[in-house]
DNA sequence: TCAAAAACTTGAACTACTTCAAGAAATACA
DNA sequence: TGTATTTCTTGAAGTAGTTCAAGTTTTTGA
C-alpha cells in the first residue's frame, strides 16, 4: 500500500516499482493544524503542498483588513504560490489549513532531484498545472458573468458538501461578495 | 537563424542541434487576420497557439451579449483553452486575433509526438503552465482588491504601451468594468 | 462541560459601478 | 481619398452590492 500522491500520479503517468520506491522514500505526510500557516505574505515559497486529507486555502488580507480567499485546496489538489516559487520573490499570499489537514510537503530541492531521477514526473506536473490554469480561467469567467447570487447557487450545486465544510465567510470571499450578503442570499432576503 | 518558439524554449531548457532540427521541421508560422477566430465557443480545442508577433485574445460573450476579454496573449505567450484541450469538451471561449498576428499553431497530435521524441519539452511546458497559473492568481488578487480606477491605473503603469495597442472596450472588459466607465476614468470624471 | 472565541444574522444608510441613448471622433480599407 | 465602420464620450437614472453596528447562535478546546 502506498501513499496518496503516488496513486494520484499513476492516474496520469505509469510508474514502475523502482520509481514508486524512490517516491515513497522521499515523500512523507505531515499534519497541519487548523488555522496554522505554511506560507505567510512576504515569505519566499519553496514548497508545494499536496493535500492528502483535509482542506487548505490561499488567501490575502485586503486593504480594509479583511481576508479574501483566492483558492481552496482539498484532497488531491496541489497548493502553492507558483510565482514566488519560480521567481524566488516574496509571496503575496497566505496559505493556511482550514481544518486540520494532512499534506505531502514537497520542497523545491527535493522536487528538483526527483524530476532529474524520474523525468516522467515532468509530464505529471505539466498536466496538473495546465488543468489548474484551465480551472482558473473558468473561475474568472464565472466571476465576470454571474451575479453574486448566481455564483452562490452555482457553487452550491456543484459542490454541495464543500459548502458545509468551510466557514461561510471564507466561501463568501472566495465568491467575491461580503459575508453579510451571503447571509442574506441564504435567508432568501435578496 | 531559427524560429521564435525555439528561442523561447531555450530560455528554459537546453536543446541540442538535432532537437532544434526536429522542432523546426514540425513548427510553422501562420498568420491570423485581425478579428479572425482560431476557436469559437462550443468547439473542441485541439491546438495551442504561440504568439510570435501581434496579439490574440480569449473572450466570452456574456448573457447581456457583451464581449468580455479573459486573457490577452502577446509575443511569447501561449494561448489555448486547456480545459477543452485536456478533457476534449466543448470550449466556453472564443480565441481571436486582436490585430493581424503571427502564431505557431501546435496541434495536439503534433505536440504529443514532439513530447515523445523530446521528453525535455515536458519541463518547458510545465514551467510555462505553472507561470501562467501564477499570473492568473495574481490577476484574481487584483480583481478582488482594487477598485476599477485602481485596476486601470495599475495596468496602465505596468503596461503603458499595451494600453495603446488594443481597443479601450476590450481592455475595460479585461479589467472587469464597462467601456463607458473606462472613458470616464480616463477623462478624470470619476 | 462550559466559557471564550468564532461565525452568522439583520436592517438601514450608502456608493461604486452599470445601463441607456445619442452624438462625436477615429480608423480601416475599397 | 472618402465613406462606412468601429470606437469613444457624456450625462442622467438606476441598482447590485457594501459597510456598519449590534445582537444571536454555534463551535472550539481546556
Amino acid at each position: 500500500m502506498h501513499n496518496e500522491l503516488v496513486s494520484h500520479i499513476k492516474k496520469f503517468i505509469p510508474l514502475d516499482s523502482s520509481e514508486v520506491a524512490i517516491l515513497e522514500s522521499r515523500l512523507s505526510i505531515s499534519t497541519i493544524k487548523r488555522k496554522d500557516h505554511v506560507l505567510q505574505e512576504g515569505q519566499i515559497c519553496n514548497t508545494m503542498y499536496f493535500v492528502v486529507k483535509g482542506c487548505m486555502r490561499q488567501y490575502i488580507i485586503n486593504p480594509k483588513g479583511t481576508e479574501q480567499t483566492l483558492q481552496f485546496g482539498v484532497e488531491n489538489w496541489w497548493i502553492t504560490d507558483y510565482l514566488s516559487y519560480h521567481n524566488q520573490t516574496p509571496s503575496h499570499f497566505y496559505i493556511q489549513a482550514v481544518e486540520t489537514t494532512e499534506v505531502i510537503a514537497l520542497e523545491k530541492s527535493v522536487l528538483e532531484s526527483l524530476l532529474d531521477e524520474i523525468p516522467k514526473l515532468e509530464k505529471y506536473f505539466r498536466i496538473v498545472a495546465q488543468k489548474a490554469f484551465g480551472a482558473a480561467q473558468m473561475r474568472i469567467k464565472f466571476l465576470f458573468t454571474m451575479s453574486a447570487e448566481e455564483r452562490y447557487h452555482h457553487f452550491n450545486n456543484q459542490q454541495p458538501d464543500f459548502v458545509q465544510r468551510v466557514p461561510q465567510y471564507m466561501l463568501a470571499s472566495y465568491l467575491d461578495f461580503s459575508a453579510e450578503f451571503m447571509s442574506k442570499i441564504r435567508a432568501g432576503k435578496v
